[in-house]
DNA sequence: GTACATTTGTGTTACATAACATATTTTCAT
DNA sequence: ATGAAAATATGTTATGTAACACAAATGTAC
């Protein structure tokens, strides 16, 4: 069992759980599984097939492309609770990104049939599961156009304010509460390690973040913001 | 009316009717509308509130989202039949980009409250929209890592094959079945006009394609591809 | 505790591409 | 037809960032 405090129980997935009938409740709880990653752990790769819808019940992930000469790309980061991999489900298509814990995780694998009559037989898991999409679309497409137009200093900024919005602060509301690797910053906002790292450091210069190893604090927020917007 | 060819009802929209009950399909006959939009037409607009899904019967439509500095950056290009404008929809929020024809179009307009009904009586329809937010999703993060990591030359290649996709060829085999101002052909690949056209001329030198004013053929579709391929 | 691998940090160079300038061609309104 | 505006084409320069090289710090295995 993972040290997360989190209890392994479906219940706590409320996306999914809190929209069923008692009966589909019950039909749920008889047909899933419970999965534990450990922190570094593959969950998929590029090129699996989905076999089921998957369910982060907690920990943390990163969603990852692998590109021209296997520069990898950070497409997504993800907090729980939240569906995971489900883009290749309903495309019926093999998976075109990988999967792996950056912290101890929970997940709730869910059967294909199953998903699929639970759509069926209840409106607003459909809708849920829509929405979803619609906000990860939303985001994507947002990305690739910072991603493509803004300079270093706003691609990072932009960078550390998603990380901020995806998980939050510590009880100190300054740090982030998420360690990343340089290279995983880097790959998340498109460029070098080297360069993530520099601009790292040129930000505490400026006083807009403090850096302790991988533990990151926005310093100022406002500062930050204004970085980002200006590209 | 448009003179493209085409009827303008809703009954050749198969992702749509072709999956309905005969009670649905009488429904949303009744409860739907026909627009038409002349080409450079705006369809909607960054900011506007969806009021329905809009279904894209005929026409060609690009999608695009104002960047830095205003530069456009097209996100989706749209062939008929398929779903326009149903991201915001589902999301519950305003259009984050803009959509504009570029040929004539028609285009069915389901209201909200229509198209959730139709998606709570008939799993086919809920499937079908799943299934185009999951690929459309697939293609946009595909062309985040794209856009992002490759040359101007592997991203204009991998724009005209695209297109190539999409719109597929006039009857020759060999001409693409879209006209483009070259700025689009820019905004679609991520660079500027200036290269986009120098691009074109080298591909041209090349014998890769040929161009006549906007028409593009894919002359040597292989080196295209690995032109692409390589980044 | 030492050796080794990995991560982080910094300076330098090379290069792709944006920005700019300008010319030419096409389109369109009158 | 004619002038104006827009689109297309091409050369030059400036600049941001990747690539490379190397050093220091940190983590890990034995």
């Amino acid at each position: 069992m993972p040290d997360n405090g989190l209890v392994a129980d479906i219940k706590n997935f409320p996306q999914l759980y809190n929209v069923l009938s008692d009966e589909d409740k019950e039909y749920l709880l008889a047909n899933h599984s419970v999965k534990y990653f450990a922190k570094n752990e593959k969950i998929y790769r590029e090129g699996d097939k989905p076999k089921g819808l998957l369910c982060l019940g907690s920990g943390k992930v990163k969603v990852y492309k692998a590109g021209i000469g296997g520069r990898e790309q950070i497409v997504r980061m993800v907090a729980a609770p939240n569906f995971l991999g489900y883009r290749a489900l309903f495309a019926e298509e093999a998976h075109i990104a990988s999967a792996e814990a950056i912290e101890d995780c929970v997940i709730y694998h869910i059967p294909k049939d199953v998903i699929f009559k639970l759509i069926a037989s209840n409106r607003k898991v459909c809708k849920n599961i829509l929405k979803s999409f619609a906000v990860e679309l939303g985001f994507t497409r947002y990305r690739t156009v910072s991603l493509t137009q803004k300079h270093i200093r706003g691609r990072l900024a932009e960078s550390l304010l998603f990380l901020r919005d995806i998980y939050g602060f510590k009880d100190d509301n300054i740090t982030l509460d998420v360690q990343l690797s340089r290279e995983d910053i880097a790959n998340f906002s498109n460029m070098t390690t080297s360069n993530a790292i520099r601009t790292l450091s040129t930000f505490v210069n400026e006083k807009v973040i403090a850096v302790d190893g991988r533990t990151i604090k926005i310093v100022d927020e406002p500062k930050l913001e204004r970085i980002s917007k200006l590209g």
